[in-house]
DNA sequence: CGGATGGTTCTTTTT
DNA sequence: GAACCATCCG
C-alpha cells in the first residue's frame, strides 16, 4: 500500500477528500489553478491502486492532448496501459468502430471534420438548386449542427420551418443526412449522437458498455452538451460511480451546445453526491487573482465561489494602451523580451487573442524580433490543403463510399478530368443510386465521355486499386510514402503552390512523420485508426513541443494551461467582449467575461493586458476603439496603466551579458550553437526557409545577420535566437 | 482542361 | 489581407 500512500501526499484535506472517494457520485468544483488535474490523476492512481481495474474505468478530458498527459501521469504510479482516457468525441469514435454495425453503417465509416461538413452542404444545395446566397452554407451547416445537439432530427426540423431560409436549410438537411448515410460519413455531431442511439436503442450494446465501464470520471464537465450529459448518465445509470470535474466561472463553449446547467443541477440529478469544492489557488500571484475575482464577480448568472490564496501580491497588473495593432504586437514582444532578459523561459510566457485574425500582427511582430514562437491552431495543421488532399486518397481507400474524398482526389493533382467530366459521372451515380467510386468500375457504361477523360479515369481508378493493395498490404507511413511519389507531389506543390511549394512540400514531409510515429504509438499501423487519429486531433493537440518559444494562442485554446507571463491582447469593446456577443445579449457578454476571467487566471506571476486606439478590420481602419468593459472592472490598485509612447521605444536591446538571463533559461533560448557564418554562406531559418547570407553586423551576444531568402525577402536576424542552421 | 488574373467579400470562439 | 469566386485565354 505504500504507492498508495503516497498518492495522497502533498494533498489539501479537500484534495485529499476528492482523491480517495471511491464509489457513489461526486462533484469536484474546482476553481482556477486548484490543483485538479493533480486530484484527477492521483485519484484514478487511487482507484487503480485500491485494486479496481483499469480497463473498467472511463476518464473523459476536453482535448486528447490532456488525455495523453493525464495517462502517462497516472502511469507514472500505477500501470495505466488498459485505462481509457480520451475526449467524446474520440471515446464515441472507439466504440462505434466495434458497434456501429446495427445503425447500418460500415466500421470503416469516415469522420467528417467542418470543412467537409461544409462542402458537403454546398454540394447538397447546388444540387438542389438553391440560391447560396439567401441560404449561406456556412449558416446552414451551423444550423444542422445546432439541430443536431438539439436532437432534432430532419423531419421535425421540416415541420418546424418558418420563413425561406429555414424551409430551405430543411431540404438540405434531409439531403445532407441521405449523403452523409451513402458515404458513410459521420460527422463530429454524429460521432456522439450515434452512441446515444446504440446505447438508448440496444440494450445488448449498452449493458456491454455500461458493464465495461464501472467508474466513470468526466473532466470540464462545464462544458458538456446535452448528448454527452445523456452519455454519461446513460453509462452511469447502473452503478454511479460518476465523478464530474470542472468550474461554471470557466464555461466557455455554450456557444457550440455546451450547457452550464450539466454542472449546475448534479447535485439534484444525484442528491445523495458529495460535493467537494476546491477554492484554494496555487497559480497565481494574489494581485491578479483580485483582479480576475473582481471581474467575473459581475456576472449575474453564478453560483457563488471564492478563491483565496496564501501566494504574496505580487506585481500589479499592467495595462497598456497602443496606438495601434503594430504598435500593440510591439509591446507584447517587449514584454516578452522583459521577461527572458528577468531569467524567465520563453516557454513560460503566453500571448492570448479573442480571435485568431490578431495572431497575424502578433506573428510578424515576433518573428522580426526573431523571438521564436509558436502558434496554436491558425490553420490546423490537418486542414491544410496539401494535407487533405494526401488524406483523401487514404480515407477514400480506407471507405470506398466516401465521395467527398474522391471528388477531392480525382484531379489532384490536375490529370484532365474537369468540371465537364464530374458532372457525367455524379449524374450517373445520381440515376443508378451508385457511389463515385463504384461508377469508377463502370466507366464503361457512363454515357458521353471523351477519350481523353476516359482514359484519366481509368489510369485514376488504376492508381486507386494499386493504393489498396498496398494498404493491405503495409503500414500507413509506407503507404503515404508510395502515394507523394506515385502522385509525383512535390511536382505538383511546386506548381500549385508556387513559393509557398518548400513549406507545403515540409507539411506532407511532416505527415509521413506523424503517420510513422502514430504507427510506434499505437504498434499498429491500421489504416482506420489512423484516420480517427487524425480526424479528431485538436487545436490543442499539436501543440507543445518541448521547445522554448512563446506560445499564441486564442483564450479557448489557453483552457488547463498556464504561464508565468500572460498577455492578452486587444482589450477592446467589439473584441473582448466580441461585437457579435455585445450583439446577442446578457448570456453572451457573460460568456466573454468567464474568457477574460480564464485568461487571467492562466497567469503565475504576471499579467499585461494591451487594447489598441485603432484596429484594422477587414483590411479597413475601423473607428475608434475604447478599452474593455472589463479593465474598468478590475479594482484600479491592482492595476498599473501606461501607454506605449513613453515606454515602447527603443526596441529591446539585447541583455548585456552581466544582466543576463540565468544558465539554463539562455540556453534554452540560445539552441544549439549558431553555425560558422560568413558572408555568401547557404542557411536554412525555421520559418523563412532558404537563404544566402548578406552581412554579418555587430558582435557578441547582439550580433546580427542579414539574409536574403528565397521566397522571404531580405531580414535582420540577432544570430543568436534566429537558429540557423548551414546548408552545405 | 488548366492556369492566370482580377474582383469580391468576409472574420468569433472549435471537438 | 487573404481566401474564394468568376472569367478568360492558351
Amino acid at each position: 500500500m505504500d504507492a498508495a500512500a503516497s498518492l495522497l501526499r502533498e494533498l489539501t484535506p479537500e484534495q485529499r477528500q476528492a482523491v480517495t472517494h471511491v464509489t457513489g457520485p461526486l462533484l469536484v468544483l474546482a476553481g482556477a489553478g486548484s490543483g485538479k488535474t493533480l486530484v484527477i490523476t492521483r485519484r484514478l492512481a487511487y482507484l487503480v491502486a485500491h485494486g479496481i481495474a483499469a480497463e473498467s474505468i472511463l476518464a473523459v478530458t476536453f482535448t486528447n492532448k490532456a488525455a495523453r498527459e493525464m495517462k502517462e501521469r497516472i502511469g507514472r504510479q500505477v500501470p495505466a496501459d488498459r485505462l481509457w482516457v480520451s475526449t467524446f468525441h474520440s471515446f464515441a469514435a472507439r466504440v462505434l468502430r466495434r458497434e456501429i454495425h446495427p445503425l447500418d453503417y460500415p466500421s470503416s465509416f469516415s469522420i467528417y471534420d467542418e470543412a467537409d461538413r461544409a462542402a458537403v452542404v454546398a454540394a447538397v444545395a447546388r444540387e438542389l438548386g438553391i440560391d447560396t446566397d439567401l441560404v449561406p452554407p456556412a449558416a446552414v451547416a451551423a444550423a444542422i449542427s445546432r439541430a443536431k445537439n438539439d436532437l432534432v432530427s430532419p423531419r421535425e426540423f421540416e415541420d418546424r420551418a418558418v420563413g425561406h431560409f429555414a424551409e430551405q436549410a430543411a431540404r438540405i438537411y434531409v439531403r445532407y443526412e441521405h449523403s452523409m448515410k451513402s458515404a458513410g460519413a459521420l460527422d463530429f455531431d454524429d460521432l456522439l449522437l450515434k452512441l446515444r442511439e446504440l446505447l438508448r436503442e440496444h440494450a445488448g450494446v449498452r449493458e456491454r458498455w455500461c458493464r465495461r465501464f464501472e467508474y466513470l470520471l468526466v473532466d470540464e464537465y462545464q462544458d458538456t452538451n446535452a448528448i454527452q450529459y445523456e452519455l454519461v448518465h446513460l453509462l452511469a445509470a447502473a452503478h454511479r460511480n460518476l465523478c464530474v470535474t470542472g468550474d461554471p466561472d470557466q464555461a466557455i463553449y455554450t456557444w457550440r451546445g455546451a450547457d452550464i446547467r450539466n454542472i449546475l443541477r448534479f447535485e439534484r440529478d444525484f442528491p445523495d453526491a458529495r460535493v467537494i469544492k476546491l477554492e484554494r489557488n496555487f497559480r497565481s500571484a494574489a494581485n491578479i487573482l483580485k483582479a480576475a475575482d473582481a471581474v467575473i464577480a459581475h456576472n449575474v448568472h453564478r453560483k457563488l465561489k471564492r478563491l483565496y490564496t496564501d501566494a504574496p501580491d505580487g506585481a500589479r497588473l499592467l495595462v497598456i494602451g497602443a496606438f495601434s495593432e503594430a504598435d500593440e504586437a510591439r509591446a507584447a514582444v517587449r514584454l516578452v523580451a522583459e521577461h527572458v532578459a528577468e531569467g524567465g523561459r520563453l516557454r513560460d510566457a503566453a500571448v492570448f487573442f479573442r480571435t485568431n485574425a490578431l495572431s497575424r500582427s502578433l506573428e510578424r511582430a515576433f518573428l522580426e524580433a526573431a523571438i521564436p514562437y509558436d502558434v496554436v491552431g491558425t490553420v490546423a495543421f490537418f486542414e491544410r490543403r496539401e494535407i487533405k488532399d494526401v488524406l483523401a486518397y487514404l480515407r477514400l481507400v480506407a471507405n470506398p463510399a466516401d465521395d467527398l474524398s474522391l471528388l477531392r482526389a480525382l484531379n489532384t493533382p490536375p490529370r484532365g478530368i474537369g468540371a465537364r467530366t464530374v458532372e457525367h459521372l455524379r449524374s450517373f451515380a445520381m440515376t443508378t443510386g451508385l457511389t463515385l467510386r463504384a461508377v469508377l468500375d463502370r466507366i464503361e457504361d457512363v454515357p458521353g465521355l471523351r477519350p481523353g477523360p476516359r482514359r484519366a479515369l481509368l489510369a485514376f481508378r488504376a492508381l486507386l486499386v494499386d493504393v489498396a493493395a498496398r494498404a493491405a498490404a503495409g503500414p500507413v507511413g509506407d503507404l503515404i510514402a508510395h502515394l507523394i511519389d506515385a502522385l509525383d507531389f512535390a511536382d505538383h506543390l511546386a506548381r500549385q503552390a508556387g513559393p509557398r511549394a518548400e513549406e507545403c512540400l515540409e507539411n506532407v514531409q511532416e505527415l509521413l512523420a506523424s503517420a510513422r510515429e502514430f504507427e510506434r504509438r499505437a504498434g499498429g499501423s491500421d489504416l482506420v485508426s489512423y484516420l480517427e487519429d487524425v480526424a479528431l486531433v485538436s487545436q490543442a493537440d499539436l501543440y507543445g513541443g518541448t521547445e522554448d518559444r512563446v506560445s499564441l494562442m486564442t483564450i479557448h485554446n489557453a483552457k488547463g494551461l498556464e504561464f508565468d507571463l500572460v498577455v492578452l491582447v486587444a482589450c477592446e469593446e467589439g473584441m473582448l467582449p466580441h461585437i457579435r456577443s455585445i450583439q446577442s445579449g446578457a448570456d453572451a457578454i457573460e460568456e466573454e467575461r468567464r474568457l477574460c476571467y480564464v485568461a487571467l487566471t492562466r497567469a503565475r506571476r504576471r499579467v499585461c493586458l494591451i487594447h489598441a486606439a485603432t484596429r484594422t478590420v477587414a483590411g479597413l481602419l475601423g473607428s475608434p476603439r475604447m478599452p474593455s468593459r472589463f479593465l474598468n472592472e478590475i479594482p484600479p490598485e491592482v492595476l498599473e496603466c501606461r501607454s506605449t509612447h513613453r515606454w515602447c521605444d527603443p526596441l529591446p536591446e539585447t541583455p548585456a551579458p552581466d544582466a543576463a538571463p540565468a544558465p539554463d533559461a539562455r540556453a534554452a533560448v540560445a539552441g544549439p550553437p549558431a553555425p560558422e557564418l560568413e558572408p555568401g554562406q547557404l542557411v536554412r531559418h525555421e520559418l523563412f526557409g532558404l537563404g544566402r547570407v548578406v552581412r554579418l553586423e555587430g558582435r557578441g551576444r547582439g550580433r546580427k545577420v542579414r539574409v536574403r531568402f528565397h521566397t522571404a525577402g531580405e531580414r535582420l536576424l540577432v544570430v543568436e535566437y534566429a537558429r540557423l542552421v548551414a546548408v552545405t
